[in-house]
DNA sequence: TATTATACGGAGGCTACCTCCGTTTAGCAA
DNA sequence: TTGCTAAACGGAGGTAGCCTCCGTATAATA
């Protein structure tokens, strides 16, 4: 953020090490670039985006150095706490599916996406600008986020409970909708409406 | 931009000094204000808002001290700098049609308004969250823009050079749409398309 | 167990921020 | 003109965050 250049066009750089792609990190690697996810995303959260790199390094735990090998720029660090993040929400559709009946499923769900959203707030002043000159990333994140929802709300439909006449995109446009005219600190206020939402969402017993 | 809490919500200052309030300025911290408001100017748009605000002051040739007082933080100085601009172009509306026939008075405005918005494009990272964060300031900027393209406009279309179906909120929809739509370099293109745009706004001879 | 590619960590140099206060000057009154 | 003073100037210097570099540690492999 300081030096000329980075804030430019950051260029979104491929999913790191991890999951696929090239040959995997080694196992202390892997655990510490969770573990500066984990450290990153709380302190945005709790700090936004500007909070210094050395206190999400103190906060995981691991030296600054490691920290930046693993994220070259405050951009990297943040697009892929956000991809993380992203990533959580949608595995985590699959594991309410598998673990609840699909009403409560989308409930909780619907729940869970609030408390992201929540979380990326702070990190939203240099978020924007990637997404914004990212168009394939934000499209593809969208999709994936589509689909999830899509899945979900497809499993209630499939058991009688959730009304027909709603897709992922009409879901997501409603939920997000609520995240974004409620602002800052009242969480529960967004989950209050979410609630109204979910009611509007069940088949109307006739 | 560096300590917390400036990116919150930087609060839009009451129009500094000149102007109009309280009391006005001496004569020299006038003078510095302007100077430090067009180095600012070029400075970001030449190197992005991030640009050392030692380097502004350098620039302005004035000590960084007089800088900080004129403009506490980089958001104070970025909005003075949006709001000089404005004016600017606003103003130059008045003085176009004081010189030249309305119709080429509004080719030119034209032109002028995407040189500014170009200008513009280094400051837009800090520029947004200002934005977005003050509807009112923002809503007021709108009006003023679109006031001096209605003025131009309905000059244009009572010497009847100018089409009559078009307002001065169309005209700007047009016009910063070709510029959103043309990137970083090519201002020509924006120049050609607004060239266009400007044949298609004359009255067709019939 | 020995070897080595990989990763760690943090000291330190660099740069930008921004305050503080001694110096300068515009504006005014006599 | 001269003297006075509130206002403004300017930049040295303290503070803090960025990021590189390299000696040390360790996981992976044979």
């Amino acid at each position: 953020m300081r030096r000329e250049g980075s804030a430019a066009s950051p260029g979104v750089a491929a999913p790191e090490g991890v999951p696929s792609a090239g040959r995997s990190l080694r196992a202390d690697a892997a655990r510490n670039r969770e573990v500066l996810l984990e450290a990153a995303s709380a302190a945005f959260s709790e700090r936004g985006a500007e909070v210094p790199l050395e206190d999400v390094a103190r906060r995981a735990g691991v030296g600054i150095g490691t920290l930046y090998r693993h994220f070259p720029t405050r951009e990297a660090l943040v697009e892929a706490v956000f991809r993380h993040e992203v990533e959580v929400l949608v595995q985590s559709a699959d594991e309410l599916l598998a673990t609840l009946p699909p009403e409560q499923a989308l409930k909780q769900w619907m729940q869970l996406f609030v408390g992201h959203v929540a979380t990326k707030r702070g990190m939203l002043a240099v978020l924007r600008p990637i997404l914004v000159d990212n168009p394939r990333f934000s499209g593809e994140t969208k999709g994936l986020v589509t689909e999830a929802a899509t899945k979900i709300l497809r499993a209630g439909i499939a058991a009688g409970s959730v009304r027909a006449d709603v897709d992922g995109a009409d879901l997501l446009r409603a939920v997000s909708g609520i995240c974004m005219s409620t602002d800052e600190g009242n969480q529960e206020a967004a989950n209050r409406l979410v609630g109204l939402l979910f009611d509007g969402l069940r088949r109307s017993p006739e």
